[in-house]
This record gives structure tokens, C-alpha cells and sequence, in this order.
RNA sequence: GGAGGGGUGCCGGAGUGGUCGAACGGGCCGGUUUUGAAAACCGGUAGCCCGCAAGGGCUCGGGGGUUCGAAUCCCUCCCCCUCCGCCA
């Protein structure tokens, strides 16, 4: 969230980046119950430091004047509560409203409202000429008997899918390399609860909004996680950690789960769109420095290019516009690869930078070399999302006998370096 | 799931109704001393909110209550530890 003093300060800036973002948030009820709530804690705090100042005198005074100063505090207990209950009914009106106040996009971003005004950055290797009519992966694997689609739907319902076979392993195997790319890098692997506490869920700024794409146990009050930088940027929330410790690389390795509510009719063949898959994260927390945030946003978004070329996976690099960038992001790379079944990019990670945006809302601090406690900065990227880069990897890789040639750095974790027909 | 114990500052650990935001020790920072270091000694060392400041308010796991006054009493929730049962 935005801090609410820099709201209150620089009210027009705030609703400049709201509209920049094509959203509608009520900044002005915000601003009313902030101008109130602050005017009712000023009386409150008045009357608590006499009533404070009776109570302390209290014990030094006798019969008489005691009596009167009890009583006069005892008055003053009584006003106190209703100023209390005022506070807490405004702060409760406040909360949500401040929660939803979208992060401040960056200077860089390009305007747009649509994913159509998208900035393109650059692209990377040459999307495969076929001399034979490609199939989709879908197509692919379940004639090399990879994937059972129907059974799924039986058993799981929509959206949903058996991997099988050396399709399992091939999961594993990406997963397994883009780990250890990372974490050769400095990234700590992380393998973190599935099911979070709200406040983790909150923290990251995938709630209140955006309650309806996250699946809610309600009875044990926990949420499933939609991606492993949930619990992995939660993890240090309301510490203050030191400096010299910063910046945090950590990489989130997860199942994760998504509603994909409102997207009924969208990418519904095969691997692409799917409620529950495989990802592995990258997270950094770092300092409080626009140009450290930049940089770190510049080192994951270099990470992730070197899995795609490492498994010489034709992809583009866009800049989101202000109208396609999430709520809690204030910079947004998607990296979209070359998938022969689109006949197009298709996206496959999403990497952004947070500013203290996220930091705010988990209360995630850090003491400065000056003695001085600051909001950390966060950022992450995804490393690799499976099944969806499968997606790629069958499509890119086949031939013209329906066999898959497996990227080859996958093939010591796989054991073959062709997918053949059973 | 049953029984018991416990959550205090960076850490350890006091504190069971009154000037306690918190003794004492350790750590850390600064200073004195020293050729330098160690030791010793002196001082400092939580966060949030309002305020230009002075200052005020809030916080001793979270929330609520009793009281003129709560870290201290009561209720409730959460978390941790030990033992038993069950299970991977």
C-alpha cells in the first residue's frame, strides 16, 4: 500500500496514477474518514495525557484532593471510550479503501489501457520454420500417451490434467534445472506452505482484490497460494532486518493455484491455463533505492532470459502499460514465448518491481546503516511455470513424426533426448 | 484429539496493580585510556501515530474486559515446548 501520509500529501499524484491504471477507487472517502480519524485520535490523545497525567498524581495525594482526582479521571475514562470506538469504526472504514489504492505506476511505463498498447523491449531467437504442419502440445502428447485430459476433467473437473509418463519427469527435469540456475545464482530455495494466513495473502497485495482468484479454505482460515512469492516475500514480514544483511534472493518452489475465474472460454485446449501448476519463483528484497530496485529488476528478468535461451526457447520481452499492470506492481516485464500451436508469443512469466509497495503492507523493514528503520523494496520473477512451458517445449521441439526432441540441457535429467510414440 | 508448561526489548532474563517502555547481564554503537588492540571505565541503544518543535498518545504474542491506574487481575484467540493417543 501506499503510505497513507503520502496520500494525504499528495492526493493528485495519487489519483494522476489511478487514472493513468483506467481504475476507479475512491480516493476522496479515503481522504474524508483519514481527515476525520485524525482530528478524533487528537482529541483522544488529549484527553488520555490528562487522564494519564490525574492517574500518575494519583498516589501522591490524600483524602480529599485524591477522591476529586479519581473522579475527575473517571470522567475522563468515559469519554475516552466513545472516541475510541470512533477511531476504530473509521480505521475499519479506512482499511479496505487503502488496501485498494493501486501502487503508483513507474515513470517508465508506457500508457495504455489494454495489453494491446504493451511495449515490446526485445526479442530473442527465431520462431521455428516448419516443413511439415506443426501440432499444438496437446495434439503432441496425447499421442505420445503424455497426458490424460478427459480422466482429469472426471476426477478434477475443468481446467485440469494428468501428466504421465516421461511428461512427469520432464516437469521435474525443468523445474529441477531452472532451480538450480537460480540458486547457483545466490537465490536460497525455498519450498513454502501452500496454505497461508490472510495477512500473507494481504501482504503481497493478492487480497482484499483479487479474492475471487484464489481458492479460500474457509474453514481453517487459509488461502492457497496462487504463487510461491506469497509466502516467500511474506516471509521476514514485520521484521526489521539489517542492512547489511539485503539484499534477500530467495527462490520460491511451489504448486500454486488459480481460480482463473472470469475466463470461462479462454485458452481452454490443452496445458496453457490450468488452476493448479508447478513454479519456481524468484523473490528479492533489497533496500530502500528506486535504482537498486531497477537493477535487481533488470538481474531477474536476466535470469529467467537465460532458462529460455538455455533451452533455446524463441521469446519476447514486453513492458506492460499502466492499464495491464496488476494493482500492487509499479513496473511489470511479462516474458512470452514462442508457442508453434498459438502461432504466436504466449506468456510465460511476469516479473515486477514493488517499490515499498509490498514491503508497506508486510510491514517488512530494515535498519539502515544511519540507525534509520526503512521500508525494504520487493521484486520477483518467475524462474519457470509448469505445465505452460511444456506448452513450449513439446511444441518447439517437435518433429515430424509426432516425436519431441527434449531441450539439451534437460536431457540428463530426463534419461532420453526424444519423446517417441509408445 | 487429551494433559501440563510457556510467550517481556537485538539476545538472555527480572518484574504479579501505581513515576515500568520496562531492573540486571550480554551484544552492538560512540567516547576516555592505549603505539595499536584487549581489558577497564563513561555514555547511548525499540517501533508506530500526531506535531516545525517542545511535547503528547499507543505498544510487554493478538483482541476484549476489570480499575482512577495493568507487563502485572479476568476472558478469548494465536503460537511455541513437554508427555500421551492417532497418522504420514
Amino acid at each position: 500500500m501506499l503510505d497513507l501520509r503520502f496520500i494525504r500529501e499528495h492526493p493528485e499524484e495519487v489519483r494522476n496514477g489511478i487514472q493513468l491504471r483506467g481504475l476507479r477507487v475512491d480516493l476522496d472517502r479515503l481522504l474524508d474518514l483519514d481527515r476525520q480519524a485524525l482530528a478524533a485520535r487528537q482529541e483522544r490523545d488529549d484527553t488520555a495525557s490528562e487522564q494519564n497525567r490525574l492517574s500518575k498524581s494519583v498516589p501522591s495525594l490524600k483524602g480529599e484532593e485524591k477522591a476529586k482526582a479519581i473522579e475527575r479521571s473517571k470522567d475522563l475514562g468515559k469519554r475516552l471510550k466513545p472516541l475510541d470506538e470512533r477511531i476504530a469504526a473509521l480505521e475499519a472504514e479506512m482499511r479496505p479503501l487503502h488496501l485498494e489504492i493501486p501502487n503508483l505506476p513507474d515513470p517508465e511505463v508506457p500508457p495504455g489501457l489494454t495489453a494491446a498498447e504493451n511495449r515490446e523491449v526485445r526479442r530473442w531467437g527465431e520462431p521455428r520454420a516448419f516443413d511439415f504442419g506443426p501440432k499444438d502440445h496437446l495434439a503432441l502428447a496425447e499421442r505420445l500417451g503424455l497426458v490424460d485430459m478427459e480422466r482429469a476433467a472426471k476426477v478434477a473437473g475443468t481446467r485440469t490434467y494428468f501428466l504421465k509418463g516421461d511428461l512427469v519427469l520432464l516437469e521435474l527435469a525443468v523445474l529441477r534445472f531452472s532451480l538450480e540456475l537460480v540458486a547457483s545464482r545466490g537465490y536460497v530455495p525455498h519450498a513454502p506452505p501452500l496454505l497461508v494466513k490472510r495477512e500473507a495473502m494481504e501482504g503481497t497485495g493478492y487480497l482484499p482484490l483479487g479474492a475471487d482468484q484464489a481458492y479460500e479454505c474457509t474453514r481453517d482460515d487459509g488461502w492457497l497460494i496462487g504463487t510461491s512469492e506469497v509466502p516467500v516475500t511474506a516471509v521476514h514480514a514485520g521484521e526489521i532486518l539489517e542492512e547489511a544483511k539485503l539484499p534477500l534472493r530467495y527462490a520460491g518452489y511451489s504448486a500454486c493455484f488459480r481460480r482463473e475465474a472470469g475466463t470461462h472460454g479462454k485458452d481452454t485446449r490443452g496445458l496453457y491455463r490450468v488452476h493448479q501448476f508447478m513454479k519456481v519463483e524468484q523473490v528479492v528484497v533489497c533496500r530502500h533505492d528506486a535504482d537498486e530496485s531497477r537493477r535487481f529488476h533488470e538481474e531477474i528478468l536476466g535470469n529467467a532470459e537465460d532458462v529460455l535461451q538455455a533451452l533455446g526457447l524463441p521469446y519476447r520481452v514486453v513492458a506492460l502499460c499502466a492499464g495491464d499492470l496488476g494493482r500492487s506492481q509499479s513496473f511489470t516485464y511479462d516474458i512470452e514465448t514462442w508457442m508453434p500451436g498459438r502461432n504466436g508469443y504466449g506468456e510465460t512469466h511476469s516479473a515486477s518491481r514493488y517499490y515499498d509497495y509490498q514491503a508497506r503492507r508486510l510491514n517488512l523493514r530494515y535498519r539502515g546503516a544511519d540507525g534509520k528503520v526503512r521500508f525494504c523494496h520487493t521484486l520477483n520473477n518467475t524462474v519457470i511455470a509448469s505445465p505452460r512451458i511444456l506448452v513450449a517445449i513439446l511444441e518447439n521441439g517437435q518433429q515430424e513424426d509426432g516425436s519431441v526432441r527434449i531441450p539439451d540441457v534437460l536431457v540428463p535429467f530426463v534419461g532420453k533426448d526424444v519423446l517417441l510414440p509408445r
